[in-house]
Formats: structure tokens, C-alpha cells, sequence
DNA sequence: CCGATTTGACCTGA
DNA sequence: TCAGGTCAAATCGG
């Protein structure tokens, strides 16, 4: 049965519940926001496009609070007039005798979602539609104007349970159907315990020590964004995708910032080598000098031996650690 | 049974 | 006004 929604106007209940989860969504909006800012302040390695988005999630910031406050003054408004009238419920169980009660166990929707402005947003285009590491429900499939393609929009499985406003909108390309472009909206903020956990990639940095590589654990963006917006998250090891410059045998030290909310889309240096590693490791658990482990298996790039022993020295500032790789 | 997907209707920003 | 983003009932399927 489809729901026609212009008979009922909502009730002064369920507009204070509304108003109430719109004011909750962006204070939740508002901290995430917030956490992307302070990693991005205090990563002695951010870039200048960073420091541009820094700017932009200042706005951003204030912006939610701004509409917090417009939408619980408007609650208040509400409240008021509920305290000056007489009950609502006597109204409700009025229209609800009438015949039109049939259709009052659909809820009104109108001004109970509010589209997304503006929101950080990345785009990027994958030969098949490829595990980025987050669970993601389908909630909607639309034809788009003048595209042969559908889009489909998807957001976090946790939306609702850790308020996990991520989405993301797969379609796919004009002249390539093989080809999908994915556009991702906002940043994880959930604990991401997956089955399938998301990749991580080694990424070289212009250090000239030879043997220092960049390890990305799944960043958004090119920038090797950071974000942790807790560092109690546990970062799980997985299949990764590194680069090694292969003169082995010596350490490898690799240098890497913890991106808890990542979806995938990544610089990767030139020569690409891929392992694999087990095992739970939580930030909070580690302090500067521990040393962890995981084991490694080889990828067809060549870069480490099967069943390597990887032990890493971990240097956390913010999420971030260094691990030092022993043949 | 319950979580995921489908799909038409509704809502909103431009 | 309308294209596109979202909702939620119906349906699917493990």
C-alpha cells in the first residue's frame, strides 16, 4: 500500500519529537565536524588543502549550532503553544474518529528530514563495485535526468544505532557501464566492527629515507585526510595494499595515521605491494615505544615475503603510529 | 523471523 | 516548479 501523506498535518508530539531528533542530528553533525577539525589542527603533517578544510569545517560548524539553536527555539515556541491551548491529544483522538483514520497510523513527514546542504563530499570511479570496509544499506534508487543509469543511494548500516550520518551514491558511468562512480557524503563516525574490514594502503611519502613509507589506514581522500574522532576505536588489521621499494631485508618503516571513518579513495605510490595482517589493535591500547605485531602474507606485486613478521614500534600522536618491518 | 532491498510517494533546495 | 534526495511500506531472502 502506498501512503498518501497531505491528510494529516502532524501532531504537537510528533512535531517536538521531530524538532528534538533534527536538534540532536546536528549536534551530532556539529561534533563530528568538530572532530575532523581538531585532527586536522593537530596533524603536524597536515597539507594545505587541509588547512583550507579547516576553514570550511569552521562554517560548517557554527552552521550546525546556528540551526540547533533556530530549531530548539522553535521547539520552545511549540511547547509554549501546547501549554497555552488545550491538549493535543483530544484534537488527535477528534481526527482519528473520523474516516480519515485509516490512514492515521502513517506518520507526516513533512519537514522531518532535512536535506543535506552542503557536506564534504568525494567522488571517485571503480572498475566494479569493489568492499570500501563499511557496511552500507540501500535506502533508495532514482532515476536521474538525462542518465542512462540509475543512482543509488546508500548510508552507514549504524545510522541509527551510532548516529552515522555517512552516505554514499553509486552510479554508474555514461560511457562506461562497466565503470561505477561513487560519491561519498560525510565522514563515518561509527565503531566499524566488519566482517570485512577496510582496507589500509601504504602510500610512499616524499621522506627521503628510502625505507619510510606513508600508511594510510583507509583514507578519504587524496589528502590523506585525518580523522579519528576517538581514539579508543579499534583499528583493525586487514588486507592491506602497500608499496615497498624492495631493496628488503632492512626495516621498512612505515609511518601511518589511523582514519577510522574510511570509505576508500587513495594516492597510491607508483610501486604497489599488498599483505595481509590479523589481529585487533585499539589506539588507547598502545603507547609510544609498545611494540605490536601482526603477520603478513605476500601479494603478487612481490613486496613482502609469506608469513612475514611485521613488528612496529608504535608512535601514536593523534592515531598515528609507526610500525617497523623485520624480514 | 529479521535484516536488507525495492519502489513509489513525499519533501526540499535551487 | 522540478530534479533529486529521503522515507517507509511491501517484499525478498537467508
Amino acid at each position: 500500500m502506498k501512503h498518501t501523506l497531505q491528510q494529516s498535518s502532524p501532531t504537537w508530539p510528533e512535531k517536538l519529537s521531530c524538532d528534538r531528533k533534527k536538534a540532536i542530528q546536528e549536534l551530532i553533525q556539529g561534533r563530528e565536524l568538530a572532530n575532523q577539525l581538531r585532527l586536522i589542527l593537530r596533524n603536524p603533517f597536515s597539507h594545505h588543502d587541509e588547512s583550507a578544510a579547516a576553514g570550511d569545517l569552521l562554517v560548517k560548524i557554527l552552521g550546525s549550532f546556528t540551526d540547533t539553536i533556530s530549531i530548539l527555539n522553535r521547539t520552545h515556541e511549540v511547547s509554549a503553544q501546547i501549554q497555552a491551548n488545550s491538549p493535543p491529544s483530544d484534537a488527535r483522538k477528534f481526527e482519528d474518529s473520523d474516516d480519515s483514520s485509516k490512514t492515521s497510523g502513517l506518520k507526516d513527514r513533512r519537514g522531518c528530514y532535512k536535506r543535506r546542504k552542503t557536506s564534504q563530499t568525494w567522488t571517485k570511479t571503480t572498475p566494479a563495485l569493489i568492499d570500501d570496509g563499511h557496511a552500507w544499506r540501500k535506502y533508495g534508487q532514482k532515476v536521474i535526468l538525462n542518465a542512462k543509469h540509475p543512482r543509488n543511494y546508500f548510508r552507514c548500516t549504524h545510522k541509527f544505532d551510532q548516529g552515522c550520518q555517512a552516505t554514499k551514491q553509486v552510479q554508474k558511468t555514461e560511457d562506461d557501464p562497466e565503470m561505477y562512480r561513487t560519491t561519498y557524503h560525510g565522514h563515518h563516525i561509527c565503531r566499524n566492527l566488519l566482517k570485512s574490514p577496510p582496507h589500509f594502503i601504504f602510500d610512499s611519502t616524499p621522506n627521503n629515507d628510502s625505507s619510510s613509507l606513508f600508511l594510510s589506514f583507509g583514507s578519504n581522500n587524496k589528502s590523506h585526510e585525518p580523522f579519528s574522532p576517538n581514539n579508543n576505536f579499534p583499528m583493525t588489521m586487514m588486507k592491506q595494499e602497500c608499496k615497498c621499494k624492495e631493496d628488503d631485508h632492512k626495516p621498512t618503516t612505515l609511518f601511518g595515521q589511523y582514519n577510522q571513518s574510511s570509505s576508500s579513495d587513495y594516492l597510491l605510490s607508483p610501486d604497489l605491494t599488498t599483505f595481509e595482517s590479523s589481529g585487533p589493535m585499539t589506539v588507547s591500547d598502545h603507547d609510544h615505544g609498545d611494540v605490536i605485531s601482526c603477520t603478513a602474507s605476500p601479494n603478487s606485486h612481490g613486496g613482502l615475503d609469506t608469513d612475514d613478521f611485521i613488528v612496529g614500534a608504535v608512535d601514536f600522536d593523534d592515531a598515528c603510529l609507526r610500525i617497523l618491518n623485520f624480514d
